[in-house]
DNA sequence: TTGAAGCGGAGGATTATACTCCGCTTAGTG
DNA sequence: CACTAAGCGGAGTATAATCCTCCGCTTCAA
């Protein structure tokens, strides 16, 4: 392989995470293609569909979170950072493509690494939970949605870069609010 | 005017920002028309066009959204109790309309009444950071763009009044995380 | 009871999107 | 440096989605 259709597949990726984080469904591929800064045959040539590319599109960024929920799992720190870091790690790798892009994935063995990704989260968040003092009552599933929802851009036509760095802000507010909730229950509102 | 036409006319604009919501991009006329149970010619008649029927949901949902700013506002209660109970408002109001429709809005007193919520959310943020607790550091931009985020549907086929009570413990969370902030800046993470 | 206002949904016009083809360009080896 | 296979861009076509109109039937309300 050429290296540079290497770096224009790794482009075409990139730019289809951010063109489905802003659109929010399954974004035209001439935009795509154009955003990448490569023409509309590159596209297909990598991917021979729209089906091929959204797949390509889902597996790349599980496999880069569940690198990082590995990461940060094995990172030997508090419970509670490590899933402050692997929840951020999942806004800068674009986690929430996973699931807009979901229900359209048809492939063997996306559920297999979906439910390694879940897994990692999972047990993130009862290490958490354990010892860095989040209420018991809050479950893993209840941090999945939380992360789902800062992985997902505003849509309100903020650059990209600063969009993130909203998430990130917004995400540690949220963080502290689970922690707070579990020092003095009697103001969680969960 | 006819009862049964302003009936169909209110359940055309309640189907309208659901599906904004959903699908969040000016979705197909036939499938509001669809949501709200009446034929597509019934949209034409109340909405000369997209374009008419994007400006009267606009209008709509902010007239609404001011209408519970005010309402909080002058509830007399706490500072932060009062900035708590206008974003929930917001997200059973389905204020995340505004923001995704905003670009398209082509009416004379759009910025006006636009200006008047932004004034309005001002207005409870710095009252709640006075007595509430918030940290001086945050300004009611980022307390907007929190607003924004929770209004926002998560876009994984979650059932539109689950996806409600989700944003409203998530929201309810993420104000705990705002105050916490305050009683321990060290923890603050802004 | 009656007519005016309102209704539904088929269908034509228009636009957006998916995908192909082919002549030109570039990477990388001898 | 030269050469060739791999790669590239973008115009162009087929198809699908979407917008909007028209008209015969139905319902409200005086």
């Amino acid at each position: 392989m050429r290296s540079d259709a290497r770096r224009n597949r790794r482009r075409l990726l990139d730019a289809a995470v951010e063109m489905i984080l802003e659109l929010g469904k399954q974004p035209p591929l001439d935009a795509i293609a154009e955003r990448a800064g490569v023409g509309i045959a590159t596209l297909y040539r990598n991917f021979p569909n729209s089906q091929a590319l959204l797949r390509a599109v889902a597996l790349h960024v599980l496999d880069r979170a569940i690198e990082a929920g590995e990461e940060a799992a094995a990172s030997g720190e508090d419970g509670l950072e490590a899933l402050r870091r692997y929840l951020h790690a999942g806004i800068d790798i674009g986690l929430g493509v996973v699931n807009i892009l979901h229900p359209l994935i048809d492939d063997p063995d996306w559920p297999e690494r979906r439910a390694a990704a879940q897994a990692l989260l999972d047990r993130l968040a009862t290490t958490a939970g354990r010892d860095g003092g989040i209420t018991e009552d809050i479950t893993s599933t209840e941090i999945a949605l939380a992360a789902i929802r800062f992985c997902r851009p505003l849509g309100i036509g903020i650059p990209f870069e600063e969009e993130r760095a909203i998430a990130h802000r917004q995400l540690d507010v949220y963080l502290d609010g689970l922690t707070a909730g579990a020092k003095d229950p009697a103001r969680s509102s969960i």
